[in-house]
RNA sequence: GCCUCCGUAGCUCAGGGGUAGAGCGCUCCCUUGGUAAGGGCGAGGUCAUGAGUUCAAAUCUCAUCGGAGGCUCCA
C-alpha cells in the first residue's frame, strides 16, 4: 500500500480498466429512471483547452451522481465537424479537410480522455461522416417537403472575406462572427428554414428551466411586437405602400413616408426629375456596409422621390422619401413617419425641414406641445388630437390592444378596411445555404427553373474528395464538373448546409450513432429523451440553442417522433410534452480567463521634453526598490506600445520614449536585452494566444493529475460565472486529495469506539452530505467541494482526538470515498481498492441523507437586547419557547439592560435549518 | 440609450430579515528522519454608498456609484 498520493500512477490505470469492463456503457433499460445529461460537443480544432475541461468536467461529475442516485445516465459525446477552419487549414497548409479534421478528432479524443469522464464512447458521433450528415440532408429533404425549407431571393449577409453567405446570428456588429471582417448585404437566392412559423411557439419558456438570461436573449432576438397593418397609396399609379406600426395611434401624425433604399416600389415611382438624386442614393447605401450604417448618433440622409402618397386615414397627400434608417430588413422596409411621436422620424424631419404634426397630447403639461417648436418627440402618453373621429381617445403607455387608444383605432381600421391588427417580429427566417466546401451537401437539383430533392436511396449526396483547393475562396463545388454535372440538363446544387443545422439533432444521433434505416432510433429516442440537462456555454444563446428548439418543434410536426411517441405509450411513460423542447434543463457555464500579470517595475533615466522622458536607460528593479535621490520617471510598467512605455508612477501614467540606442537592463533574462522583452501590466481578459496567457490542460493533468485539475476547476470559480486562471490555487484541492489519501491509508483506528466522538463524526458526515448534495443538484460545484474539505478536516481531527471505532470508521471512510466519486473519480477508485471494497465505487449508490444523523442536540440560544446579540445558552435543540423567554429573561444581559424593568417585548425565533433559536429582549 | 445579472476577508466564492462564513493566501509557533515538505495557533470584514420598512437589514424597497453580459435607427 503506497503512503502517497501519486496520482500518475493511478488515473490512466482506472481509465483503462473502465473501459474494459465497459462501466459506462449506457443501456436502454424501462426499470430504471433515465437521465440524459448531455454538454456540448466540441469543435475538432485540434486542441482541448481549459474551456472545455470547464465545461465538461463539473458536468461529468453531476452525470455521475445522478448515476450513482440510481439513475440510468447517459453522457455522450461528439463532434462538430464540419466548419470553415477546416477549409483553411485545406487552403493555407495544402492538407485536405478530411484529414486535418480526423487527425484532430483522434488527438481530442485522447485528450478527453485523460479528463475520467465518464463518456459512452459507444455512442460517439462525428457530424462529417456520411453516416452522419446522410440524415441532415434527409432532415433537409423532409423539410422540404413540408414547406419549412424554402428557396427564396433575399437580402442577404454577404462576407468578401469568407466568400459566403451568412446567417443573421452570425453577424456581429456588422462583421462575421469568425474572422471579424465587415459583411455586405446582398440580393441572392438561397434557402431558408420558416423559423419564424415558429416565433410565437419559440416564445414559450414554460416548459423549460433555462437561466432567465437565456430565455430574455432569445426572447428579444425574436423581438416579437404587436400593432397594425395599413395600406398607403402613390398619389400616381396606386401603388399600394405597406406599412406596419406599433402605434396606429398616431397615424393621422403622419406627415412624409419613408422607403428602405432597398424597397421595391423605389425604381416605380421615382419621378424623373428626381431619379439621378434617387439613385445616387441608392447606390451609395450599397456601398456601405452595416458598421457603417450602425455607427451611433449618425446623422440622418435621405432624399425625396418626387412622389406622394396618400395616407388612408385621412386622405392627406403627404411625400414619399428614401433614407438609410429604414431597415429593408424590419417589418415592411417602408414606415409612414410621425416626427412629433418618434424620435427618429423627428430628427430626419428637422433634418429635411418637414412639418411635423402633433397628434397626441399628454393631459396635464403645463404646456400644449407644439409641432413648430418642440425639441423631441413625444412618444408618452395623452388624449388623441387632430385625428378627426378619434379625437379624445386616451393613449397610455401600454402597448397593442392594452392601450385604449391603438384599441380603438385597430377596430376602426378593420371596420373601414383601412388596415389590420398585426403582430411583427425581429427574427428572419434562418438562412441555411453556405458557398463552402466543407459542409453537409444540400441534396437538391435544378432542373432548369424546376427544384427537385435527391431520392432517398441516393441519399447521401457524398462530397467528393478529389477537389481543388484554390487561394480565391470559392467553394471547390462550384467547379467540380463530376459533382454538380448530374446530366446534360441537371445541375446539382453546390452550397452546402450551414453547420448549424448539423448541430440542431445531434443529441438525437447520440442515441443511435450506427443506425442505417433513421436517423434515430425510436426505441432509444422514447427512452432517452429529452434531454434532461444540457451544459454549455452562452454565446450559443441565440444562435444553437434556438436553432435547436426549432428543429424539434418541426420534426415533431412533420410527425417524425411518432415511433418514439408510440414505444413511449408502449411501455407505460408518458410522451404528453416529450417532444415539444430537445432540453429541458439548460445550465450555462462561465469563461476561464486569463490570469492577471503584474508589469516590471521599472526605473527610467534620460530627459525630460515636454510631457515625456526621452529614455536612455531602462532598467528592471525590484518592486518599489528606486535609490535615493534618483531623478527619473519610476514605477510598474502598464503599458507599452512600440518604444513607448505607460509607467504607473504612484498612480499617475507617465509616458517613456526608450531611444533606440538606449540601454535596456533586465536581471532576468541574460544577455543584451531589448524593448519587446519588458513585462507590462495585463488585465484579467480572454485566454488567446497572441496575449501570451493560454494554459494548456495536458501540462497541467502530467503535472497535477486529472483529478486535482477537475476539483480545481470546481472548486476555484462559481461554474456559472467562471472568472480568472490562478494556477496557484491548484495546491488547495491537491493538498486535499493527499490528505484524504492519508487518511484513508493511515488504516482504521484500533481504539475503542467513544460513543459522543463517533456520534459527532457521524453528524458531520451527514451535514456534509445534505450541502453536497445541494451544491451538486445547483450546480454549486464550489460549494460543495468546500464542504468536503471541511469534512476532510473534521475526520483528520477527531483521527487524532481519537475514540473512533474500527467499525464507525470504515463506515464514515466508506461514505466519504464514495461521496468524492463523482469529483475526483479516479484517486476515490483506487481508495475503495485499497480499502479492500468491491470494483467499482462507481457502481456504488450515493450515501443516503439521514437528517436524524445530521441534527445537532446542543444547540446556543442567543439572547439578543434590542437586536444585538449579547450572550448565548447552552440548550437542547429542540427547546420550548416559553422555556427559552424565562431563560433570556434570567440571563445576565437581560438583567443588566432591564435593570428590573418589564421588556416592553420578546421575540422568539426558533432555530430553523441549522440556525440558533433567539430571543429579541425589546427594552 | 434599453434589458439582465452582480458588488461580502488579500484572492476565489457561500449565506440571503435573527451571533459574518468556507477554501486558498497571510502572521506567529512547533517539527528538521515525511523536508523543493509536515503540524499547530491566530489575525483579517461599517457585507459598494445613502435613505426607507422592521423589535431586528449584509439580507427587503428605493436612489446613487462601480463591474459583467446582451440588444440597439426594431417603425
Amino acid at each position: 500500500m503506497s503512503d502517497k498520493y501519486q496520482p500518475h500512477a493511478i488515473e490512466v490505470k482506472w481509465q483503462r480498466e473502465w473501459e474494459a469492463t465497459e462501466l459506462y456503457r449506457s443501456k436502454v433499460d424501462w426499470s430504471k429512471p433515465k437521465h440524459y445529461a448531455l454538454t456540448m460537443l466540441p469543435y475538432p480544432s485540434g486542441d482541448l483547452h481549459i474551456g472545455h475541461w470547464f465545461a465538461m468536467t463539473p458536468s461529468d461529475a453531476r452525470a455521475r451522481w445522478m448515476r450513482m442516485k440510481g439513475y440510468n445516465v447517459l453522457f455522450p459525446m461528439g463532434f462538430d465537424a464540419f466548419g470553415l477552419p477546416a477549409e483553411q487549414a485545406a487552403i493555407s497548409n495544402n492538407i485536405h479537410p478530411w484529414k486535418w479534421t480526423y487527425a484532430n478528432i483522434e488527438r481530442m479524443r485522447e485528450q478527453l480522455r485523460s479528463m475520467g469522464a465518464m463518456f459512452d464512447w459507444e455512442r460517439e458521433a462525428i457530424s462529417c461522416t456520411p453516416e452522419y450528415y446522410k440524415w441532415s440532408e434527409w432532415f433537409f429533404k423532409k423539410f422540404y417537403e413540408h414547406g419549412l425549407a424554402y428557396r427564396g431571393s433575399a437580402l442577404v449577409n454577404w462576407s468578401e472575406t469568407l466568400q459566403t453567405v451568412l446567417a443573421n446570428e452570425q453577424v456581429i456588429d456588422g462583421k462575421d462572427e469568425r474572422m471579424g471582417q465587415p459583411v455586405v448585404h446582398k440580393m441572392m437566392e438561397q434557402w431558408f428554414f420558416a423559423i419564424t412559423r415558429y416565433a410565437d411557439e419559440l416564445l414559450n419558456f414554460k416548459p423549460l428551466d433555462w437561466p432567465e438570461s437565456i430565455k430574455i436573449m432569445q426572447t428579444n432576438w425574436i423581438g416579437r411586437s404587436e400593432g397594425a397593418r395599413a395600406t398607403f397609396r402613390t398619389e400616381v399609379g396606386g401603388h399600394p405602400i405597406e406599412i406596419y406600426t406599433t402605434r396606429p395611434d398616431t397615424l393621422w401624425g403622419a406627415t412624409f413616408m419613408v422607403l428602405a433604399p432597398e424597397h421595391d416600389l423605389v425604381e416605380k415611382i421615382t419621378t424623373e426629375e428626381r431619379r439621378p438624386a434617387v439613385r445616387a442614393y441608392v447606390e451609395r447605401t450599397a456601398l456601405e456596409s452595416e458598421i457603417e450604417r450602425m455607427v451611433e448618433d449618425r446623422e440622418k440622409t435621405g432624399v425625396f422621390t418626387g412622389a406622394f402618397a396618400i395616407n388612408p386615414v385621412n386622405d392627406e397627400r403627404i411625400p414619399i422619401w428614401i433614407a438609410d434608417y429604414v431597415m429593408i430588413t424590419y417589418g415592411t422596409g417602408a414606415i409612414m413617419a410621425v416626427p412629433a411621436h418618434d424620435q427618429r422620424d423627428f430628427e430626419f424631419a428637422r433634418a429635411q425641414g418637414l412639418p411635423v404634426r402633433v397628434v397626441i397630447q399628454p393631459v396635464d403639461a403645463a404646456e400644449a406641445l407644439d409641432g413648430d417648436t418642440m425639441s423631441a418627440a413625444y412618444d408618452g402618453p395623452g388624449l388623441m388630437v387632430n385625428s378627426d373621429a378619434m379625437d379624445g381617445s386616451e393613449s397610455t403607455w401600454d402597448k397593442g390592444r392594452k392601450n385604449p387608444a391603438i384599441n380603438r383605432v385597430i377596430d376602426w381600421l378593420e371596420a373601414t378596411g383601412k388596415g389590420e391588427e398585426a403582430v411583427n417580429y425581429r427574427l428572419r427566417d434562418w438562412l441555411i445555404s453556405r458557398q463552402r466546401y466543407w459542409g453537409s451537401p444540400i441534396p437538391m437539383i435544378f432542373d432548369g427553373d424546376a427544384v427537385i430533392p435527391v431520392d432517398d436511396e441516393q441519399l447521401p449526396v457524398e462530397l467528393p474528395e478529389d477537389v481543388d483547393f484554390m487561394p480565391t475562396g470559392r467553394s471547390p463545388l462550384t467547379y467540380h464538373e463530376p459533382f454538380y454535372k448530374v446530366d446534360e440538363k441537371r445541375r446539382r446544387e453546390t452550397d452546402t448546409l450551414d453547420t448549424f443545422m448539423c448541430s440542431s439533432w445531434y443529441q438525437l444521433r447520440y442515441l443511435s450513432p450506427e443506425c442505417e434505416s433513421a436517423p434515430f432510433d425510436a426505441e432509444e429516442a422514447a427512452y432517452w429523451l429529452p434531454v434532461d440537462v444540457y451544459t454549455g456555454g452562452a454565446e450559443h444563446a441565440v444562435m444553437h440553442l434556438l436553432y435547436t428548439r426549432f428543429f424539434t418543434k418541426a420534426l415533431r410536426d412533420i410527425g417524425l417522433f411518432d415511433d418514439a411517441i408510440e414505444a413511449m405509450r408502449r411501455n407505460g411513460r408518458d410522451p404528453a410534452g416529450a417532444f415539444d423542447e430537445p432540453m429541458t434543463v439548460l445550465r450555462n457555464q462561465g469563461q476561464v480567463l486569463g490570469g492577471e500579470r503584474q508589469g516590471d517595475f521599472v526605473l527610467c533615466g534620460g530627459r525630460q521634453v515636454g510631457g515625456r522622458l526621452l529614455a536612455e536607460r531602462v532598467e528592471v528593479v525590484e518592486w518599489n526598490q528606486v535609490p535615493p535621490g534618483f531623478a527619473g520617471v519610476f514605477g510598474e510598467l502598464a503599458h507599452r506600445t512600440e518604444n513607448v512605455l505607460h509607467v504607473d508612477m504612484a498612480g499617475i501614467t507617465q509616458f517613456v520614449d526608450v531611444q533606440p540606442d538606449a540601454e535596456i537592463i533586465i536581471p532576468d533574462i541574460a544577455g543584451e536585452n531589448n524593448v519587446n522583452q519588458l513585462r507590462h501590466h495585463l488585465d484579467i481578459q480572454r485566454m488567446s494566444k497572441s496575449k501570451g496567457n493560454v494554459v494548456n490542460p495536458d501540462e497541467l493533468v502530467a503535472e497535477y493529475g486529472a483529478d486535482a485539475m477537475r476539483c480545481y476547476l470546481m472548486f476555484n470559480f462559481d461554474w456559472q460565472k467562471g472568472g480568472p486562471w490562478n494556477e496557484n490555487n491548484i495546491k488547495g484541492p491537491q493538498g486535499w486529495l493527499g490528505d484524504v489519501w492519508e487518511i484513508a491509508a493511515a488504516g482504521a483506528p484500533s481504539a475503542p469506539g467513544d460513543p459522543s466522538a463517533e456520534r459527532d463524526i457521524e453528524r458531520k458526515l451527514h451535514q456534509t452530505i445534505a450541502v453536497i448534495n445541494r451544491g451538486l443538484e445547483e450546480f454549486s460545484f464550489n460549494t460543495a467541494i468546500a464542504e468536503q474539505m471541511k469534512f476532510k478536516n473534521a475526520l483528520k481531527a477527531a483521527l487524532r482526538a481519537g475514540g473512533i471505532g474500527a467499525e464507525v470508521w470504515h463506515s464514515v471512510m466508506n461514505q466519504a470515498i464514495r461521496l468524492l466519486a463523482p469529483f475526483a473519480p479516479h484517486i476515490a477508485e483506487e481508495l475503495w481498492a485499497m480499502l479492500g471494497w468491491e470494483y467499482s465505487v462507481h457502481r456504488q449508490p450515493w450515501p443516503e441523507y439521514d437528517a436524524e444523523k445530521a441534527r445537532e442536540e446542543q444547540v446556543d440560544l442567543v439572547v439578543m437586547i434590542n437586536g444585538k446579540p449579547r450572550e448565548t445558552i447552552s440548550v437542547a435543540v429542540d427547546i420550548a419557547q416559553e422555556r427559552a423567554r424565562e431563560l433570556a429573561l434570567a440571563s445576565g444581559a437581560a438583567q443588566r439592560f432591564l435593570d428590573g424593568k418589564a421588556p416592553r417585548r420578546t421575540i422568539f425565533i426558533p432555530g430553523r435549518n441549522g440556525t440558533d433559536p433567539k430571543v429579541n429582549i425589546v427594552v
